[in-house]
DNA sequence: ATATTTTATGTAACTGGTTACGCAAATGTA
DNA sequence: TACATTTGCGTAACCAGTTACATAAAATAT
């Protein structure tokens, strides 16, 4: 943190969010292709996803996750020619895709999970300062839902 | 937030902070484009910058607002092709661009400032419920500084 | 004085996300 | 039954960042 970052307060805000989840992000990515693990960032969470409920269709997962369709089409692509997820059309609904985990994604999923939780417990760590982050993180996201950024500052000016 | 979501806890924490400041900045975009404002996000943090020190190089920039130096290239070449910045060579360091703001950008600044201000009030808004979020973000901040996310998962784990 | 290292900046390629758009299948309605 | 609307999802274009690499100038060391 210079100075300047602590002297404009909020302004700042924004950016930093955005470095401090870069941060992670890229320091995830370092981390597998140093390891020699070949999954990315994120797919954690479509995996514990399917192993939780089996099957789920992308926009299921879009609205779980609350990635934009495209976002999760993207990632599942990628686990697709990874051969960790296969897909079936849904018997009633020829649009949906039906994802589920493959064989070889049950057989792997172990091996990450070391990571996962190691970087898990890492996370507590570095928030321990933090302990309500959670919480106030679910009121922030609800706060942007209900009246957006937009919005807001447009009724703060007129 | 959905169940899932809250479930994995500290799992999803990365890609929910990314969210936020995706929120938060693609709606200061709308904003601006609703507006007819001809400027961008982050443009507050140079013309905030520079209006206090007069004067500043790319490195300095990047420095202080700790983003990478191709981030702050790319952002004061937009605010230059605005007409928002000069450049002058250095006269003792020909490598050095000394970067001040135009006369066009202090008669505008005005005008955006009362947008800034409202947006400022926002996020005080949004966040009362984590009064103490901007010093926790330091504390963070300076924790994944002394030692990455990467290298603090490898020690939990060997 | 010359060779080496460091620094300032620019550029290219890539990242995980987004919005905008299109299309076909399913659903609701006249 | 026909037509209009909604839904699921794929693709394209874009966005603000990043890392990796290149280059030239400055600073340092020999």
């Amino acid at each position: 943190m210079t100075d300047f970052l602590n002297q404009i307060k909020y302004e700042g805000i924004t950016s930093r969010l955005k470095r401090l989840s870069d941060v992670l992000l890229y320091s995830t990515k370092d981390l597998y292709r140093a390891e020699g693990l070949i999954i990315e960032p994120n797919w954690n969470l479509i995996f514990r996803l399917l192993q939780e409920k089996g099957e789920m269709t992308i926009t299921e997962m879009s609205e779980t996750l609350q990635f934009s369709h495209p976002a999760v089409v993207k990632i599942v692509n990628k686990m697709k020619a990874e051969g960790y997820i296969t897909a079936a059309i849904d018997s009633k609904d020829k649009r949906k895709q039906v994802l589920s985990l493959t064989q070889k994604a049950l057989q792997d999923i172990p091996k990450y999970e070391v990571y996962w939780n190691a970087g898990i417990r890492v996370i507590e760590e570095i928030f321990e300062d933090s302990p309500n982050i959670l919480e106030e993180l679910s009121k922030i996201e609800l706060k942007v839902k209900e009246l957006d950024y937009k919005q807001r500052v447009l009724l703060k000016i007129k």
